[in-house]
DNA sequence: ATCTAATCGTTAGATATCAAATCTTATGGT
DNA sequence: ACCATAAGATTTGATATCTAACGATTAGAT
């Protein structure tokens, strides 16, 4: 028989989401080499999940999403060449992109048009609205990035960049030739 | 005009994911907060999905999945009470919870039976099968994990777990009722 | 000049996830 | 004893994402 003690009903946002451990996990037991630490990806994972969903839902308040702003954010940050350069900006395939510009031309807050000069490629350009949704997006994005890094020092946030491009480097490069 | 350095042929694993920054990306021309770095969503959120991405590959090769070896490590880790319980430890919902046990029930990995001092409780447990699984997954994850930390010393690590947490309560805090 | 191959984008089909509704079983109040 | 409510799990319907196949356009070879 085992004790669960139970989401209490006057905790605010009984959000289950990896509120769920109780008691303390021994992953030492599943994986010898962790030390009692969960292994980097279920942190990785655990935390993104979270914070992503925290973001998400704040800018969903003036009818945004993740992917839009990361979308704004990159139009905007520098012109771009085509959907496919942007699609690798925004971290998104080409058809997951096509998608989100598809609704959002359809929101009115993008046009789309054939460049005159290579008919392949599609220009995309904010419309006014969209100018507009960006601000609105942005204001959400800076004060979410404010709650996001209170009490937290630079440096430690600077230190953070530099181990998670770590962490991309070592799960990307191939074992097979990294000498050429 | 904008010159457009393509994908070269040679490259190996020509994929385009989160590599798209042949330019440096000045991100101060749209948020001015951020001193021309990506902000913290963004970097996480890239990060995550190549590191993700790269772990799903890994275990794939031994036929498992992302959610099967978390789930797979959550049972070894502590014994688990329900499923509700197990969904909140791995970090995805009841509902997808079931799908993934019921794909892993069908593949003879675990059996699920009624708790017979309350039959609302579906009890999970590893088939033998399941067990050798988990050991295949485990040599797997233990090699991405050697691979990822791969140069990055214990102190780095341990930093980024705490920044980690600190990010993934500051997401989540209520800014409404943070005082009693 | 024409034909083949490459590039850009979209469409189609599949999977993982979530929220909400539903089903089963247990608990508590009367 | 009976019924309403709660708890655990599943099912349903939606969304975001990916890969693979396709359509349109251009570039290159002959």
């Amino acid at each position: 028989m085992v004790a669960v003690t139970r989401d209490a009903a006057w905790a605010p946002r009984s959000d289950a989401r990896m509120s769920g451990a109780r008691h303390k996990m021994r992953y030492s037991r599943a994986m010898p080499a962790a030390g009692g630490e969960p292994p980097i990806p279920k942190v990785l994972w655990g935390t993104v999940s979270v914070v992503a969903r925290a973001f998400d839902d704040a800018l969903a308040t003036v009818g945004g999403s993740r992917a839009m702003w990361f979308i704004f954010l990159s139009l905007k940050a520098r012109p771009v060449a085509n959907q496919r350069e942007l699609a690798a900006e925004v971290g998104i395939q080409g058809a997951t992109l096509t998608h989100h510009l598809t609704a959002m031309e359809q929101a009115g807050l993008i046009n789309r048009r054939r460049d005159p000069a290579n008919r392949r490629v599609h220009l995309v350009e904010l419309t006014p609205a969209g100018e507009a949704t960006f601000l609105k997006l942005r204001e959400v994005a800076l004060a979410f990035d404010r709650k996001l890094r209170e009490g937290i020092p630079d440096d430690d946030i600077r230190h953070l960049r530099q181990t998670l491009a770590r962490l991309q480097a070592n799960a990307t490069d191939d074992p097979a030739a990294p000498t050429p």
